[in-house]
RNA sequence: CGCGGGGUGGAGCAGUCCGGUAGCUCGUCGGGCUCAUAACCCGAAGGUCACAGGUUCAAAUCCUGUCCCCGCAACCA
């Protein structure tokens, strides 16, 4: 156990990270996996070095959660909470490990929602107003007069005539926060990343914002609101954030330690996230989030987006029966870059997982702990003029500054840095001739190098690999898990000189492609 | 003029914001090694960075224009 940290220590370090809560009526697929597995190497690497908190849960209201809920003949909530567990089982089915699961139909959330749409309207930021517009009854959707098609909607697919409609609704003073909003994003070009983003929230603040309603009156599945009607969904989904924080009465004090966090989200929600929220938050006189990044899109391999229609191909659950977790939270932060859109497939996961995992890190593994086996009785020698060690002073720090900034490509890259120099130095240095000419010194020096080189990799690939790493461990002969702080841990030569390891089966087994499968 | 992404050796991609010997993975070819999951290591071939102008001592990178591909406009991360 890593000795205590002070108080204030732990206060200046906490991390708080959030997943957008996911709708609750969709089909979790492969976007939503890749959201939730960031996260979670995130969080697992800032837990490494302190304090660190992460948020994942669902969006339960609204009027398509109500239509659905009815056609299922089920009241909302029934409705509702039929589905929370299957949301609830996505973050541990790729091995993620959230610190809490909020629901937006919780007490809790909603008692936040109310206290925060109170102080808006005392400061006079939400004011009563009339919601109009030509209404789709069909589509249940409010077309702006320029989509119209010939004055009827726009939708292909209908192209009903629409109706004008007006309820008295709440609105929100955004455009109060225009300017606000402008010198938060001059001010701080890191507030939103990556740029492509930030760019086309800048056109949008520049442009000018609206006033607009966050409340209906056309349907009653939402949080009422004390004069009649519901919250606007997106309002109430934002506010999750600090409500899952117990924000405002803050009894457990998790508002006070973590809050403002960083959001992770993607791309098609940055404006809520960046816009809305933070003028939220202003008019409450909150803290805005310390960071919101958008990462991109996956697609299949012609480019299309993955959705539901996709189908059991992209089926997150069925690629991680195939390969396992860790190598598909590997393949997914490891494949491009975190802000861009890519391509998935089955061929390109099976790639990774043969090459980068198998070949290099599994077949490390074993040839260094059977050479061990061969030659000291699986026993780890005394260090001695290793070579490696100078080559990885600088990696921890690296590796958790790239992390921190979402640059997992670049983190990865970093650690197979030292994946190639332990399987170089095996092949520079031929232990089986040393063991063949006695030399022995050098032999244990890097046989050291060898295990502590594994032991390392283990600590700085757990985030990403929780179970294979904690497999690495284990088979170094060490006690419990790599999940421990990197700065007591990531000292060379703390492996002790003595421990016996405990080589086991291939850690990456090799997975071929189906004969029918390969191209002619 | 709707919004956005992209066009870089055979394939998939970095690099483009903050100009300065074009980088990675896979594949191919040649060599080495035998500890290991037919794995590992070394070397090589292969690109006028979509096109055309411009700025500059210097452009994949900045500016202007053109062509092509894709996504969004259906609450999908």
């Amino acid at each position: 156990m890593p000795p205590p940290r002070s108080p204030s220590a732990d206060d200046r370090n906490a991390f708080y990270v959030t997943t957008p809560i996911y709708y609750i009526s969709g089909t979790p697929h492969i976007g939503h996996a890749y959201t939730t597995i960031a996260a979670d190497a995130l969080v697992r690497t800032a837990r490494a070095h302190g304090p660190a908190r992460a948020l994942t849960g669902t969006d339960e209201h609204g009027q398509k959660v109500a239509n659905a809920a009815a056609a299922a003949g089920k009241t909302p909530q029934e409705y509702v909470d039929s589905l929370a567990p299957k949301w609830r089982e996505l973050a541990p089915a790729f091995d993620a490990r959230f610190d809490d699961f909020i629901r937006t139909t919780e007490p809790r959330h909603v008692h936040t929602c109310l206290a925060l749409f109170e102080r808006m309207r005392a400061n006079e930021d939400v004011y009563e107003g009339v919601y109009e517009g030509w209404y789709c009854t069909n589509d249940e959707t409010f077309w702006p007069e320029a989509k119209l098609v010939d004055g009827r909607c726009p939708n292909p697919e209908c192209r009903r005539p629409v109706q004008w409609l007006s309820e008295k609704n709440w609105f929100f003073r955004l455009s109060k926060y225009n300017a606000p909003l402008l010198e938060l994003f001059r001010g701080n070009p890191n507030f939103l990343r990556p740029q492509a983003r930030y760019n086309e929230m800048m056109a949008i603040l520049e442009e000018g914002l609206e006033d607009f309603s966050i409340s209906r009156s056309s349907f009653d599945w939402g949080i009422p609101l004390p004069g009649g009607g519901v919250l606007y969904v997106w309002y109430d989904a934002l506010i999750n954030y600090i409500s899952a924080l117990g924000w405002p009465e803050d009894a457990g004090g998790l508002y006070a330690r973590f809050w403002p966090g960083m959001h992770l989200i993607g791309k098609e929600i940055a404006r809520f996230h960046t816009i809305i929220w933070p003028a939220m938050l202003m008019s409450a006189g909150l803290p805005i989030p310390q960071r919101v990044f958008a990462h991109g899109w996956i697609t299949s391999d012609s480019g299309t987006k993955i959705g539901k229609s996709l189908g059991n191909a992209m089926d997150p659950i069925a690629m991680r029966d195939e390969f396992g977790a860790d190598s598909l939270r590997y393949f997914l932060l490891r494949e491009a870059p975190f802000g861009s859109d890519f391509s998935i497939s089955i061929e390109k996961l099976r790639m990774r997982h043969n090459s980068d995992l198998g070949n290099d890190l599994g077949n490390l593994l074993r040839r260094s702990l059977a050479m061990l086996q061969k030659y000291r009785n699986g026993i780890v020698p005394e260090p001695n003029e290793g070579r490696v060690q100078e080559r990885v002073a600088d990696l921890p720090a690296l590796v958790r500054e790239h992390v921190m900034a979402l640059r997992f490509r670049e983190a990865l890259d970093e650690i197979w840095n030292l994946v190639t120099l332990l399987n170089r130095a095996i092949d520079e240095q031929k232990p089986w001739e040393l063991y063949k000419h006695a030399r022995g010194v050098e032999l244990d020096a890097l046989l050291y190098d060898l295990c502590e080189g594994l032991r390392w990799l283990s600590l700085l690939l757990f985030p990403f690999m929780p179970a294979k790493m904690t497999e690495i461990w284990r088979q170094l002969g060490l006690d419990g898990t790599p999940e421990r702080a990197w700065d007591d841990e990531l000292v060379w030569g703390r492996l002790a000189a003595g421990t016996l390891t405990n080589p086991g089966a291939p850690l990456f087994p090799r997975i071929d492609a189906p004969a029918a499968e390969v191209p002619a």
